[in-house]
RNA sequence: GCUGGCGUAGCUCAGUCGGCAGAGCGCGGGAUUUGUAAUCCCGUGGUCGCGGGUUCAAGUCCCGCCGCCAGCUCCA
């Protein structure tokens, strides 16, 4: 009783009780208008009475953390409003939080299945709740009392997550009309104050994460405090589906994946193959500018082989099934380790020729669960960009470095300049020695270091395996796409019992280093088709140029025009249709060709081609030298 | 894999209450000779995802399967 804490507040220092409310807290202090506090990385409520002394930081309407109290009541009001419109006792509630744009609500209606179709039905009766202005009243409860007021109200899960709570914590229940719902807050003063939301979409989630447990519906919404914010939110979502690289894979003919072909195999079109070998030359133009090796290995090996690299035994559940031949078990690769592993150790290898580094493009196959299948995103068979490193203990700093330095200025070659850094270190259950841990985790994070950039650690977070380092691209709409890998393996050379002649002239183990830097083709295409919505640089683009005639008199000039641009090297097409002018500026448009010529009389009797950009638009007439010159300008700096 | 939704021409989609499968684009033919995002006319195109069932009659209703979408789960 009467114990004090000490309250600092916009630099003032306050002595209050303990455990008075914050938004009492903030009225002593003369803040107005907030609508909770920070204190620590906690957010509180103004209801929310506080045990601990220390900086409070009070929130207002606007503020970024406001938005979620906000969201946060708004899952309530949903919750209520689902109550009121299917009847309380059918509506059994189990947990709504937050999310990065809004909030969801896990539910279970009995005897009637939510669709999106009922969504503007509940946003409606949302939208009353709101008008209603309910205040949000918080009230502590002990344990029993809560057990026994949700067991009235039929709420089975929410006597779960009870049974969960730490004994020494607090219960509390937050309470607007006649609903009231288990929750620890924050919650805005009432319901009046929830700002601009809508729900988007209706999926099944399981109770607790397990898929033994029963299956809820999951609503989602998104929530801001005012209709532009949700507006511009809306219009990311539109932009996003224009993006989709699956509509523009088949709108530009890039790929295709057929149902009767399989799920989730891909098969490369003409002008994606086209593509997709621009970026495989370029990919193995890197790697022996770097000292790679590149190498190809067979689509299956043996039975005994993936039992002694432990893929069987750990990855089976992920592995394409058996087959047999002549008695002989095989299986479809997963994974090129163990293939690059028989490389290495095809012959004695001296400590004089490492570090040696092993890279290809090895096409893999892995099941994944139907449902996972998306695009290019996420597929059965893919075409890793992999390496192996295998190098000495005392190597390992410098071929980290070079390896993450390598992974960055390729993403950077295809337009990504934002990066997230993740150093994973080691887990409780790990293979390979605390020393050769210790080694590695510091080469690792000095290499990040030594190149300037910040990361996160997850600690504990590395394979049993190894650590590793993982890089995170941003794309233009601003979402991060992991990529590179650089991953330590400490079980392999053991398991395959790799090693070195040492300057002693006795056997030692090297590391091993296995590494992706755009994490496969396939994926990786995906990611560039939604960055550039379509319209890759020039370098990576299909086709370079279109030599649009306007009337059959201009073929010949046309003809002559793309040639000569061919023998320049670009990758040009004639479109030489009984077409109108527009109509195949349309069409170049719709395929997102970065250049057009027009050429008609002008140009027939100039000697010159009128160029036209996908991004610039008429850039009018010019020699085909200075054409020429401006394309090679732009394929080098890879614009 | 799980839950929900969806599946009609190459593509985008319409098809009411169960009653003769449609449009636009594309594709083929013809006319037109064209100046910076769609020229006109004619024609072609279907196992309505697959398999069962109900019915005089099924694109439509029911069941199973396949695929896709959203999420969950999984993701050495």
């Amino acid at each position: 009783m009467g114990e004090r804490i000490r309250v600092l507040i916009d630099g003032r220092e306050f002595e209050i009780k303990k455990g008075t409310p914050l938004g009492e807290i903030l009225k002593l202090a003369g803040v107005d208008g907030a609508i909770g506090g920070k204190v620590g990385n906690r957010i509180l409520d103004l209801q929310t009475p506080l045990f601990e002394g220390g900086e409070l930081k009070p929130i207002f309407k606007g503020d970024p953390e406001s938005l979620e109290i906000m969201r946060h009541s708004l899952a309530h009001i949903m919750a209520q409003a689902l109550k009121e419109l299917y009847g309380t006792e059918r509506v059994h509630l189990g947990v709504g939080p937050t999310t990065e744009e809004g909030f969801y609500y896990d539910v279970e209606v009995e005897g009637h299945t939510i669709t999106e179709e009922d969504l503007p039905k509940i946003e409606e009766k949302m939208r009353e709740i709101i008008r209603r202005d309910y205040p949000i009243l918080r009230k502590e409860l002990s344990r029993e009392e809560a057990i026994r007021l949700f067991e009235d109200l039929k709420e089975r899960y929410k006597i779960d997550i009870i049974n969960r709570i730490p004994p020494d914590e607090v219960i509390s229940v937050y309470q607007q009309g006649d609903f009231v719902d288990l929750c620890k807050g924050p919650h805005l003063p009432s319901t009046g104050e929830a700002g601009a939301f809508k729900l988007m979409s209706v999926s099944g989630a399981y109770w607790l994460g397990r898929s033994d447990q029963p299956q809820l519906t999951r609503i989602y919404g998104i929530a801001f405090w005012n209709e532009k914010d949700l507006e511009e939110r809306l219009k990311f979502y539109e932009e996003a589906k224009k993006r989709d690289h699956r509509r523009l894979g088949r709108e530009l003919e890039f790929f295709l994946i057929d149902e009767e072909v399989g799920p989730g195999l891909v098969i490369w079109l003409p002008r994606g193959a086209v593509y997709r070998r621009v970026l495989e030359d370029y990919w193995k133009e890197e790697h022996l500018r770097r000292g790679y090796h590149l190498v190809y290995t067979p689509h299956v090996g043996r039975s005994r082989l993936w039992e002694r690299s432990g893929h069987l035994e750990y990855y089976r559940e992920n592995m394409f099934p058996e087959m047999e031949m002549e008695g002989e078990g095989y299986f479809v690769k997963p994974m090129n380790c163990p293939f690059h592993i028989a490389i290495y150790k095809s012959k004695v290898r001296s400590y004089k020729e490492l570090p040696l580094k092993l890279a290809e493009l090895g096409t893999v196959y892995r099941y994944e669960m139907s449902g996972v299948l998306h695009g290019l995103l996420r597929v059965r068979g893919f075409t890793q960009d992999d390496a192996h490193i295998i190098c000495t203990p005392d190597q390992v700093d410098d071929v980290i470095r070079e390896t993450l330095d390598l992974a960055l200025s390729m993403l950077k070659d295809f337009g990504f300049e934002d990066f997230r850094i993740y150093l994973s270190t080691k887990p409780e259950y790990a293979t390979g020695t605390d020393e050769q841990w210790e080694r590695a985790q510091n080469a690792l994070r000095k290499a990040i270091e030594e190149l300037g950039h910040d990361y996160e650690v997850d600690e504990g977070g590395g394979a049993f395996y190894g650590p590793k380092i993982d890089v995170k691209i941003k794309d233009a709409l601003g979402r991060f796409w992991q990529c590179s890998t650089i991953q330590f393996d400490f079980n392999l050379p053991e398991r395959f019992d790799m090693t070195y002649v040492g300057p002693d002239n006795r056997k030692h183990r090297p590391y091993m280093i296995h590494r992706a830097i755009l994490g496969s083709i396939e994926r990786f295409t995906g990611i560039l088709l939604e960055h550039y919505g379509g319209l890759l640089p020039l370098w990576l683009s299909p086709t370079q140029v279109r030599v649009l005639p306007i009337a059959d008199r201009h073929v010949e000039y046309a003809k002559r025009v793309f040639s000569e641009l061919e023998r320049a090297g670009f990758r040009v097409e004639l479109d030489d249709r009984e077409e109108r002018l527009g109509a195949k500026i349309r069409d170049a448009e719709l395929m997102k060709i970065p250049y057009v010529v027009v050429l008609g009389d002008k140009e027939v009797e100039t000697g010159t081609v009128s160029v036209r950009g996908k991004r610039e638009g008429n850039l009018g007439s010019m020699s085909l030298e200075e054409f020429i010159d401006m394309l090679r300008r732009k394929v080098e700096s890879r614009e």
